[in-house]
DNA sequence: CTGTTAGCGCGTTCAA
DNA sequence: TTGAACGCGCTAACAG
């Protein structure tokens, strides 16, 4: 049996209370009793109960994030930089994975609601969802505060915190044009997606401010947002045109893959094409050339997600409940003066 | 506030003890009244209360899984396996990174302990380290039974379930000296962690097997594990000589430095020289050539793991405390017949 | 400053 | 088949 607060009371011949309050160096205790309590409690290797504890005090000091799958980098990159913080706040984090999967998303929030989770942080799928509805009513029952990152939704009283992908790819895209790139081509997800249509809004008003004409086939959708996808669209682009100088990958990891795809086709990188990411993950520097990519920040969005978490949680009302986070040009070698 | 037992035992006019029964679908409560019960629990959006159930009990149904990084690929890929294979066993699972920090760990296994936690997994740091001892002592002394992934201790009561690398590496060396290699670099972390200690001893084997001596010169110790280090290694490598045929890194990551680097250097892979790595993550995939790996299934590794630790979570002692994955080799175009 | 007491929400006796 | 009573380890309110 591990030992209680009331062995140490026993030991010491005084009342759990005092115990309690000495371990929590309250300072209604004085410091000799203090200093006996925390004494015994090291020489009786006493470990606080935290679940008694937790229905004492009705607080879990725990806090859940969902992502939807953690083998994908960036995703582990959130999940990285949230359990730090977290844990630096005195919280747990409790992590689960959805899998893009909506009944598993529920059996997740089951859980959460179940193990008296204080607030959770979600980061949703990549997919045109409605499950947004869901997380919600059950969250919003149990008076559970969310907040999202990394996506964005402008339905009333949802808070997120956000990497500003439409600025970031408007900064890129101009970082392209200036290098003296026109013809440039965008390959993204489904278009309905937030992550790909704010990427698409931040191209066009790069290549419109400079009085570019966007052009229709420039603009690839793929099914997915990952390397083979890449690959088979920049397979396609290649057997239709070479007029293009460059491309803007949605993400670092579709960017390798057409880095890769050109390289194969003897397609200079960047001195017949340049290609730039997004996101600054391992990906853009295990490529045979750097790829010049967007660091979205993730450590500071993930900050300020956790501290309007913790305001929620605290009862305040954070005054601004939707924030964008500024990204920075990460510049590599694969970006490059446009040919000719 | 949210609904308890009570709520609804009042509602219904029974007991809660009865509620709890019928909750726990105890067949000692007759079908009517579980139904009655069930009923009432949905109405009012009864979610149990596991902190109060975990007092009660003794147990809080949650087993934790230490791993040193999450951002890196294999060990994203372990607690990913682990995720879902301990939530299908009914158990929650803490997850917690050390950041191969001892005094993080010290930390994690406090938090553990507070909580509770019925059982631990811990996929151990890639250095030489002592901190053995430290999990050991802390755990053991609290019962709590521990099992670790993707490692080996010789140590006396240490229960692990490992991916038989030494044996992968055998069988991937063979490979290439069947293809006709005879001068094959290995290219490894530091010689004392056993993760790579035991793939000199397969691929030591391998050759010896087939006659070849083993050429000190062809054991490249590295200061890490990941792409810059292969990089380096690779580029040194190439400076001092060419003699050799073939490369075989000790993970993917490193095996797609090396495949870059002998690109960047106009040396082509696999005609002049063949590449292997290990672990058949997505590094093996993102490469301009797919590299020939070992997938570790870990998948399989992580339920084995999981089932011994569920074993002595019941009080049962595993017959096999060690237990060893057999890998599969994964051949894709990095590997092929030696040159001339 | 310290002790007493009463729950927190649930499972588990033991009676009825 | 159900109900009453108790305890898990801790905190909180109040009393001394």
């Amino acid at each position: 049996m591990a030992t209680t607060l009331k062995d140490i009371a026993k030991k010491l011949g005084i009342s759990e209370a005092t115990v309690s309050l000495a371990l929590n160096n309250n300072s209604l205790v004085n410091e000799k009793t203090k200093k006996r309590v925390h004494e015994a409690a090291k020489e009786l290797k006493y470990f606080p109960n935290m679940i008694a504890k937790g229905l004492a005090t009705n607080k879990s000091n725990t806090i859940g994030i969902i992502v939807p799958d953690i083998n994908i980098v960036f995703y582990a990159n959130i999940l990285r930089a949230v359990d730090e913080i977290v844990n630096r706040a005195g919280y747990s984090l409790l992590a689960a994975m959805s899998n893009d999967d909506p009944k598993v998303e529920e059996e997740i929030i089951r859980t959460f609601i179940s193990k008296r989770i204080e607030g959770v942080l979600a980061v949703p799928t990549n997919q045109p969802t409605k499950f947004l509805t869901s997380y919600q009513k059950a969250l919003k029952e149990h008076n559970i505060p969310l907040v999202y990152i990394t996506s964005l939704y402008t339905i009333d009283g949802i808070r997120y915190v956000m990497g500003d992908i439409r600025e970031g790819t408007y900064m890129l895209v101009n970082h392209l044009v200036e290098l003296g790139h026109k013809d440039i081509v965008f390959i993204g997800g489904n278009r309905t997606v937030p992550t790909t249509s704010l990427r698409r809004e931040g191209y066009g008003r790069a290549l419109t401010e400079h009085g570019i004409p966007i052009d229709e086939k420039n603009l690839i959708e793929c099914d997915g947002i990952h390397y083979d996808q890449a690959v088979l669209a920049t397979e396609e682009l290649l057997q239709e045109r070479h007029d293009f100088t460059a491309i803007c990958a949605m993400n670092d990891e579709m960017a390798l893959g057409v880095v890769n795809t050109l390289q194969k086709a003897k397609i200079r990188v960047p001195e017949d094409v340049s290609v730039v990411g997004y996101d600054n993950t391992i990906f853009s520097k295990v490529s045979m050339v750097g790829i010049t990519s967007m660091d979205s920040d993730i450590e500071g969005t993930c900050r300020q997600a956790v501290d309007m978490l913790m305001q929620v949680i605290r009862g305040e009302e954070p005054e601004e409940p939707h924030i964008m986070v500024r990204p920075a040009i990460v510049q590599r070698q694969s970006s490059g003066k446009a040919r000719r």
